[in-house]
DNA sequence: AAGTTAGTCAACCGCTTATCC
DNA sequence: CGGATAAGCGGTTGACTAACT
């Protein structure tokens, strides 16, 4: 693949503002994806390759659905999971809209829920609330969190998700 | 009311694979 | 063909939040 003089850089690591979601979306729809080391250059991002590409992957790609698993997924997430363990990016392709990194971290969760026993039923209660809230903050405009990194986030996908 | 525990998810790290020269 | 570099992937971490004690 590429060339290109790698210089010691100081890569900007955490969570991506709104700004630099811009710039991102901006060299994707100029320049397609794929170029990821060449993104920094492009737009003045001080952000590597990696970070971008996954930024671009899990959060940015249009057609993202973004929210709850629904049965029907869950379901192919297991079928698939037990066919080809976990390989998530594999499964992702089976599921439009989802990337590996919501599978993979859907599963982690999951399979630990089931691992545990069905007593936990007040649990699940208490996670449903949890979503719901969470959702119902995601709706307001960035504020007082630390970072605003969420606010930030939820600005983004309102942004950016159809 | 304060401290602790547990769930969620975005993002990073490190290894592997693909591609270029 | 082999070394160098980019891209891809899976595992892991850390911040945040809310329920529980």
């Amino acid at each position: 693949m590429g060339r290109g003089s790698v210089k010691e850089q100081e890569w900007r690591k955490g969570p991506w503002t709104s700004e630099e979601d811009k710039l991102l979306m901006e060299y994707v729809s100029f320049h397609g994806e794929g170029r990821w080391s060449s993104v920094s250059r492009s737009t003045g991002l001080n952000r590597s390759g990696k970070s971008c590409r996954l930024r671009w992957v899990n959060y940015l790609r249009p057609g993202l659905k973004r929210g709850q698993i629904l049965p029907q997924e869950e379901d192919i997430i297991i079928e698939l999971h037990a066919l080809w363990g976990n390989k998530w990016s594999t499964i992702a392709k089976y599921l439009p809209g989802r990337t590996d990194n919501e599978i993979k971290n859907y599963w982690r969760t999951h399979s630990k829920k089931k691992q545990k026993s069905s007593s936990q039923k007040q649990h699940e209660k208490r996670k449903a609330q949890m979503l719901k809230q969470k959702k119902q903050k995601q709706q307001q405009p960035a504020d007082d969190k630390k970072y605003g990194m969420k606010g930030d986030l939820a600005l983004a996908d309102s942004t950016y998700s159809q």
